[in-house]
DNA sequence: TGTTGGATCAACT
DNA sequence: GTTGATCCAACAC
């Protein structure tokens, strides 16, 4: 047997068929993958927040089933994509079983691959942090509705393991939410100047 | 260095 | 009519 450098792997089903907490944390460190119109772009995941289930009055999907938050209602390992504000998108990954409406947040990455591109996409842009923030990152990447739903495990979208290991992940709150504040289901990479502006 | 409000729309009351 | 898993420019100190 020849000696391997590790391999990269595309995170499977069994990843998010989880318990959505433990999703959360083993997704920071990951990375993103989005390849469009033959352009690859890329960024290692900093911070995101975990929404869990209909107990969890933060999720949107405590109400009740929506044509908006459907998605969350199937099986792990599909995007969830919303609008918000009026003029931002942000970007989640469903968990846990079909049935079982439960979510992680993509918080804040940092850029890897294509950031000339990510780049071009702001106006100002005069340092890397492209993805600092739900709405950056979307922003970034050119998510919108229209890659609501996609299978995670595909070709389009997808999350690898580079095996980069985080040297410390924190918990925080989650941010921008009236409701379940309380949950310290929020996780970030210590000491990364990736995290969202709201938490430095 | 900190606070405020505009942009702008889907979902809900 | 109001709110919301946001971001950034413009102002006040």
């Amino acid at each position: 047997m020849p000696t391997m450098s590790p391999s990269v792997i595309k995170l499977d089903r069994g990843f998010y068929l989880r318990p959505t907490l433990e999703v959360a944390r083993d997704l920071i460190g990951k990375y993103l993958v989005y390849r469009e119109k033959g352009n690859s772009l890329s960024a290692r995941l900093v911070e995101v927040e975990a929404y869990v289930g209909q107990g969890d009055p933060a999720c949107h999907a405590a109400a009740g089933r929506t044509g908006r938050n459907e998605v969350m209602f199937g099986s792990g390992g599909f995007s969830y994509i919303y609008f918000i504000y009026g003029m931002y998108y942000c970007l989640n990954v469903v968990t846990e079983d079909e049935g079982f409406p439960a979510a992680v947040l993509i918080r804040g990455a940092e850029p890897v691959e294509g950031i000339e591109i990510m780049k071009s996409r702001f106006k100002y842009s005069d340092n890397n942090r492209l993805a600092d923030g739900p709405g950056k990152l979307c922003k970034a990447f050119h998510l919108t509705q229209r890659q609501n739903g996609l299978d995670l495990t595909g070709v389009k979208l997808y999350l690898e393991d580079r095996h980069y290991r985080p040297v410390k992940i924190e918990r925080s709150q989650r941010i921008g939410i009236k409701k379940g504040v309380e949950k310290n289901w929020g996780f970030f990479e210590a000491g990364s100047p990736f995290v969202s502006i709201k938490l430095k």
